[in-house]
DNA sequence: CACACCGTGAAAGCTATTTTCGGTTCCGTG
DNA sequence: CACGGAACCGAAAATAGCTTTCACGGTGTG
């Protein structure tokens, strides 16, 4: 009995399922921090920000660097993946040595006020860039691949998001429509759950929120949930209450936010990109019934580009 | 002199004074082959023919694939100028992910239809980036500029998008209003003229096409074009229609496209940076008022986010 | 105000690495 | 051919590092 109950926790806390992640260590560890306590997270930052001064310590040397205590440094292993510190270790030894045989590190500083704005746009699209590298090696392949699955076999699919999140959930629903696949994406919210109650076994529904926790987005994946629906949730904690309601995890990345490059930024960035991957996914595996839609689409839309063409 | 002679060779020979090797390991295996017991070498060889494999093994295991024991594991390691076994491992992992890290580069290709789903993922990914990159090295600074100031000085600002366009023109209408500007992005051709109509010097109009020639976005922003308000268009391409109407032009860049990989997935990561930059410049422009009228929105919804939370 | 719970570090427990030590083999020598 | 010595090697002891347990202190809640 209490064996059942230890393992179940065990795995629980392990959060991500997935294998100890390779070179995506700074992005794991903001995705993580908010799930984090204040001490783990003093580990996390000396890890993400020096790999490979951190592999030359040992669990004490680490624990004394964060003014913590060795037991937190393994907790903190565990959260980010690995089965202990050791391997941590290994992981953080193999980052080192590839960003020193790769390009310099790159400018960080963030935007200011006074940048001119040359500055602006290189640094935007440095961290969009940069956003993308993070969530394509955070990206859960096999729950990627599931929900794929699901979407590809969907009767119908509703997608619920709200502010930034609703215009990538219009997006998501513009594609499947394009590829013959029923989808809507319901901008109210009390609509959504009405929607919600219609779903069954065979119909999917897609909750996009980066905080996990927007209320307006988790109530319907939950009523589509409970009613048999497959579900599927695109956030950026993996741990956020939406995942509760949620058959198929996908994680965004996060990048750092500041006062002039809000979070909304980036999530929506690495949004998209899941959300694409979604659709080439789909495309892929209904490919003959898909191609014959879009090419349709096309065609209905070509008259359309010639009207003010004087 | 002779003295140097030596310690050049001893430094050379890099037996012994030498730091760790970083990289070269299989080179100074073979170096130091020779003055390798039988055991040793069969270590070595094991080590420097699989690094990743023996990465993941510890002393015990290491001894046993080579059927030696832990003694001659550390002689091997402590040989090759670590000061055990432990750090030996590690540089191995590092050594794992630089070889592993150096073949990547093989994704030019299309997406296929039977390409598996990471590849899927590397590929969206790598192109997306790519196209940001292109874009921002297109970008015309002066002519962005040139539509901030407009932006930031303007009573009013309407965005004008259809289809993938329409969500980009939302994301910016949703950016600016939550610094503090007046905008709106009708969703209507007809109320996009309608309203374009009420527009006057001082007002700004923005039309977000990839195309260039599509006349649901041309005829809004011509009408206010004629009514003397500033007109922004972008665009993929310059000599497109709708810049006959535009007082600037914002090119997006175009990435080539495929049966799987629709011309409308970089448009939009083009055109969202753009979007990005202009919001960016505006922030900075009106840095007093935009700040507090970020916090004021983000305060309004932090409610929001409590609902579900349990 | 009491209670329950979470985060935390000290210390016990255990695994992996290092060291020691003695047996074995091989070579050179008497 | 027998013997002595030296180098090589692995088993097992010793140690260092990693992991787990447990109890304390702080915080939010009924």
């Amino acid at each position: 009995m209490t064996q059942d109950v230890k393992e179940i926790f065990g795995t629980a806390g392990a959060t991500g399922g997935a294998p100890p992640a390779p070179a995506a260590l700074a992005a794991k560890v903001r995705t993580l921090a908010p799930s984090m306590t204040r001490s783990m997270q003093r580990v996390a930052e000396a890890v993400a920000g020096d790999p490979a001064g951190c592999a030359a310590l040992t669990v004490t040397g680490l624990a004394e660097l964060t003014g913590t205590s060795e037991a937190t440094v393994v907790r903190t292993a565990r959260l980010l993946g690995y089965p202990g510190y050791r391997d941590l270790r290994l992981a953080l030894a193999g980052l080192a040595a590839q960003q020193q045989s790769g390009r310099a590190p790159a400018i960080t500083t963030d935007i200011a006020v006074d940048d001119p704005i040359a500055d602006v746009v290189a640094k935007l699209a440095y961290d969009e860039q940069q956003t993308l590298a993070d969530t394509a090696a955070g990206l859960d392949t096999v729950q990627l691949g599931a929900a794929v699955a699901a979407l590809a076999g969907a009767r119908r699919t509703d997608v619920y998001g709200i502010g930034a999140s609703g215009l990538v959930a219009q997006d998501l629903t513009q594609k499947l429509l394009r590829i013959g696949r029923i989808a809507h994406a319901p901008s109210d919210p009390h609509l959504a759950v009405t929607n919600a109650v219609q779903l069954c076994a065979g119909d999917v529904a897609v909750a996009i929120t980066h905080s996990g926790s927007t209320g307006d987005v988790i109530e319907p994946l939950r009523v589509a949930f409970e009613h048999g629906a497959t579900t599927i949730a695109i956030t950026g904690r993996p741990g956020a209450p939406v995942t509760q309601y949620a058959d198929h995890v996908l994680t965004t990345s996060t990048a750092r936010e500041s006062e002039l490059r809000p979070a909304a930024m980036s999530s929506r960035t690495s949004q998209l990109l899941v959300v694409d991957c979604l659709f080439v996914g789909v495309a892929q595996r209904t490919y003959d019934s898909a191609a014959s839609a879009l090419a349709a689409s096309y065609e209905a839309l070509a008259h359309r580009h010639r009207s003010a063409s004087r």
